[in-house]
DNA sequence: TTGAAAGCGTTACCAG
DNA sequence: CTGGTAACGCTTTCAA
C-alpha cells in the first residue's frame, strides 16, 4: 500500500475531503473525535501530505535554488553549509544546481528554477558568463535574486561577496607590521574581480607603509596550482627574491610550496607564503600558512539571511561587504634574507 | 508583469486554455499559425511552465532528494558532484538536504523529501543513525532509496560503498610490496564499519604475506586530527615505531604529521604515512602522501546510476562495492630505521 | 484543428 | 461541527 491521499482517508471513514484536510490541518471546527479518526487512519495508511499540492494553492514554494559553478571547488561546500544553516532554521528547502563554470548550463539551471517556482535564486555565476539575458527575465518573473561571491555589478541585483580589496590590505599590513618589507605578489589575472580586488589592497597596504612598489615582484597569471609554481619561477628569475609571497588564492599558493621545494628552500625559514584561503585549507596545511580567512560558511549566511529579507520585502537591494579575517600560521617566522642574484 | 500562466495567453488570445497548453508542447494537432502565435506571446509575455503543475499529472517529479550526513566533510562534495553529474545526463533534479549527523534532522529530511514526491533518495545514515523506523516509512511509501557509503545492511535496501576491506590489503600489499615489513596502523574505532573493514584488511595482508601481527601496533581510537596524534604518541610508547603509519582516513593521517612535526621527524625520512583519502585531499598534500583513494565522485555516479536503474525497475536491490585506487606520494621512500627504544 | 470537461491533491469559502 | 464547490496551473480525453 503505497503512499495514500486524503480522498482515501475520506472515503474510509465516509467524511468529506473537506473535513479530512481541516482534521489534518488541526483547524478548530473539527470535533477532536473526527481528528483523531482521521489522524490515526492517515498515521495506519501511510497518508504523507503532498507539498506541491497545497503549494498550488499558497503561492509560496518555501524552496531557494542554489546555482553552485563547481561543487569540487572546496570553496562552496562551505557556502552551501551556511546556506543551509540558515534555511533549516527558516523551514527553507534548498534545490541546488551545478553551473560546471558554463554558460548555457547556468542558463538551464536558472530556468528551471524559475519553472519550479522556488521563492528566490542565490547565483554565483560561472566564469563564461557574459550574457545578462537570463538576469532579466528573473528580473521580470519578479523572483528575488542575490549573487554570492562572484556577482554581477550593476545590474541592480543584491550581492554580497568578501571586501577582498580590504582583506588584501589587512593581510598585507600584517606582513608589514610583522617587520617585513620585501613582499613579492602572485596575482592572479587582472581580468577576473578578485584579482584586481587582491592585487589593489596589496598596492594600498604598501602605499599606506611608504614601501615603493617593486614591478617586478608583482607576476600576473591564472589561478591555478600551475600558475602559482611558473609564478614562482618567474620572481626567481628576477634576481632578488622577497622574502614573503603574497598568493591570491590557495591554488597558486600551493604551487609555489611545489617550487619552493623543488629548488630545496625551506618554509618558512627561507621563504614564506601568505594567502587568501579558507579555514579548511588552513587546517590541512597549517601551521605553515599565514591565511586570510575568506570564510564562506560566513558568506553563505550572509546570502541567505539576505535572501529571505528579499523575499520578506524587508529590504531592498542592497551590496553587502563581508570582512576575512586573518589566521596566522607558523610561516610568519622572520625569514632568513635570501640572495638569488644570478 | 510577473510570470503569466496558460490561462493569461488563452484569453488574450480568445483560444481555449487547452489550446495553449497542446500548442506550447508542440502538439501535432495544432496549426502552425496558432503554435506560432501562443509560443510569441508566451515569450512576449513571461510564460514560463510551472514544474509542480504538470507534475501533479505524471505522478513523476524527475526529481532525486539526497541527504548529506555533513557537507564540510570534503568528502562529500565530491559524492555531491557525482551525483549531479549523472543527474544532468538523465534529466534529473536534485534537492539536497543536510542531516547534521543527527538522527531527527535526518527524519525530518527524508519525510519532507517523501512529501516533495521525490522519484528516489539517495542517503548516507548519520553517526546517530540507529532506528529504522523511517526508513519502514519509506519502504512503505515504495519510493527506491539507496544508502551511499555509509549504508544501514541487512534491511533489504540497495547499498553503494567503497570495498574498505579490500582496499586496505591492496595498500598494504603495495607497502610490503616496496620492501617494508614495519607497519603499523590507526585504526580508529572498530565500532564503526569502515574501521573494522579496514583494519581487517591491514591484517589480511599481513597474513597473506607471511608477517606476524604486532598487537601493540594496532592503536584504536577516533577518526578525528586529534586521534591521529595521540595515536602515534601512544606508539611512540610502545618502543619501536614501525617504519610506515596506515591511518585509516585523512584527518588521522594530519595529526600524525602534527605528532611527527612536533618531534623533529622528517617525512619520508624518518617516517612514511599511508592513509586513505580521496584525490582533493591528496592534490593538497601531494607528493607527501601516499593514499588509497576512495573516488567519492564516482560513489556518488554508481550510487545515482543504481538510482535510475531502481526507478526503472531494471534492475532489483542489490549492494555495490567500489573498488579504489592508489595514489603513490613521496612519502613511501624507503624510510631509514628508526629507534625509539627509550 | 479546436475546445469542453474531468482530473491531479490540496485548501478556502460559505452554507447548512 | 461538517460538507459542497471552486480554485490553484496544467494535461488529457473525447467530442465537435
Amino acid at each position: 500500500m503505497p503512499i495514500v491521499n486524503q480522498t482515501h482517508i475520506a472515503k474510509k471513514l465516509k467524511i468529506s475531503r473537506a473535513t479530512v484536510s481541516k482534521a489534518l490541518s488541526n483547524a478548530d471546527d473539527i470535533s477532536e473525535g473526527t481528528k483523531k479518526r482521521v489522524r490515526d487512519l492517515a498515521e495506519k495508511d501511510n497518508y504523507i501530505p503532498h507539498y506541491h499540492a497545497s503549494n498550488l494553492q499558497s503561492k509560496r514554494t518555501n524552496t531557494i535554488g542554489v546555482v553552485v559553478p563547481d561543487i569540487s571547488n572546496s570553496f562552496f561546500p562551505f557556502v552551501i553549509d551556511g546556506i543551509m544553516d540558515v534555511a533549516q532554521n527558516s523551514g527553507y528547502h534548498i534545490i541546488l544546481t551545478v553551473s560546471r563554470e558554463k554558460a548555457d548550463l547556468e542558463k538551464k539551471n536558472i530556468l528551471n528554477l524559475l519553472s519550479m517556482r522556488v521563492d528566490g535564486i542565490l547565483l554565483a555565476v560561472s566564469k563564461e558568463t557574459r550574457s545578462t539575458e537570463v538576469f532579466e527575465k528573473v528580473r521580470r518573473s519578479e523572483i528575488p535574486i542575490v549573487f554570492y561571491d562572484r556577482t554581477m555589478d550593476n545590474l541592480g541585483f543584491s550581492t554580497v561577496r568578501i571586501d577582498d580589496r580590504a582583506a588584501a590590505r589587512k593581510l598585507i599590513d600584517f606582513v608589514i607590521q610583522s617587520g617585513i618589507k620585501e613582499i613579492g605578489h602572485l596575482a592572479g589575472s587582472s581580468i577576473i574581480g578578485i584579482g584586481r580586488d587582491r592585487c589593489a589592497g596589496y598596492i594600498d597596504a604598501l602605499k599606506n607603509n611608504k614601501i615603493s612598489i617593486r614591478d617586478e615582484w608583482i607576476i600576473e597569471g591564472g589561478f591555478t596550482r600551475m600558475d602559482g609554481y611558473h609564478g614562482f619561477k618567474q620572481l626567481q628569475g628576477k634576481g632578488t627574491l622577497p622574502k614573503v609571497i603574497f598568493a591570491a588564492n590557495d591554488q597558486i599558493a600551493l604551487g609555489v610550496y611545489d617550487a619552493v621545494r623543488e629548488i630545496g628552500f625551506k618554509i618558512p625559514d627561507d621563504i614564506s607564503v601568505v594567502a587568501f584561503g579558507h579555514h579548511d585549507f588552513a587546517n590541512v596545511l597549517s601551521p605553515s600558512l599565514t591565511i586570510i580567512n575568506v570564510n564562506p560558511f560566513n558568506l553563505g549566511k550572509k546570502a541567505m539571511e539576505l535572501m529571505i529579507q528579499q523575499i520578506n520585502k524587508q529590504k531592498s537591494t542592497q551590496n553587502l561587504f563581508i570582512p576575512a579575517e586573518i589566521e596566522i600560521g607558523a610561516s610568519l617566522c622572520i625569514p632568513k634574507a635570501v640572495d638569488l642574484s644570478i
